[in-house]
DNA sequence: GTATATGCAAACAATTTGCACGCCT
DNA sequence: AGGCGTGCAAATTGTTTGCATATAC
């Protein structure tokens, strides 16, 4: 993967912030610094930053987001006020669980916890 | 929501594989009960039992998927051969650190473990 | 120099919607 | 009778791709 500012400036974009963004938001973002960025590059970028590990592809229901955060983690979502905030859990003991109960190798675990937050409770 | 032929056989297919079909794989087999019906006949109707709490939807990536199952469970999922299997995990201890250690209140818990079935590993 | 990256527009796939008609209740 | 459900086609949304040009190494 060769440098390019377009890159580097999605890259920095997804890591600034902690709201998860979608394609089309990190478009609108870049094109506040590369005015005629295409759409289709931000798509392209987006892809192959987490293809190699560089940033991570979430599932939001039918849309993609991104996360600057490439550490194991989970997250929180809370329905009413739309917000993903990353949390950590220990799944060492489900992992294990996982494995010996259903035979089966776990190599990523995705617990997504929906509900509502202290803000809204 | 009143009765029709074509609910009926959509819930039903649903209801009588564990395959998680999408709406498509639906519309395909219901073709061959009910030949001329209609995609967006498929689509209302998978969105209607979902939202009644007759079947369950889940997200598979990008695509949509549907669950007869509607009890309270998890998913493991094989990337060798795409399978998804419904198991039981027991979230309550989850559900209570969630609501100790991050004051959210939690409603539904989705874990989806990606991994290696036992045929594949 | 050569391969990778870009902008642009067209293509695509999954899903939703508007509309006139049909069928439950 | 009135409203919900249907088939059909067009529209919408999110994403990918082909192509000619530009840039990194």
């Amino acid at each position: 993967m060769r440098n390019s500012l377009q890159r580097d400036s999605i890259k920095n974009v997804v890591c600034s912030t902690k709201c998860h963004p979608t394609a089309d938001w990190v478009y609108k973002e870049v094109r506040k610094l590369i005015p005629n960025i295409s759409l289709g590059t931000v798509y392209r970028n987006l892809s192959q930053l987490s293809d190699n590990g560089l940033i991570k592809r979430i599932q939001d229901g039918s849309v993609t987001r991104y996360d600057g955060n490439v550490t194991a983690h989970h997250h929180l979502k809370c329905y009413r006020c739309e917000d993903i905030t990353d949390i950590n859990i220990n799944d060492l003991k489900l992992k294990k669980i996982i494995r010996s109960k259903f035979d089966f190798v776990p190599s990523d675990i995705e617990i997504t916890v929906i509900g509502t937050c202290k803000k809204h409770k």
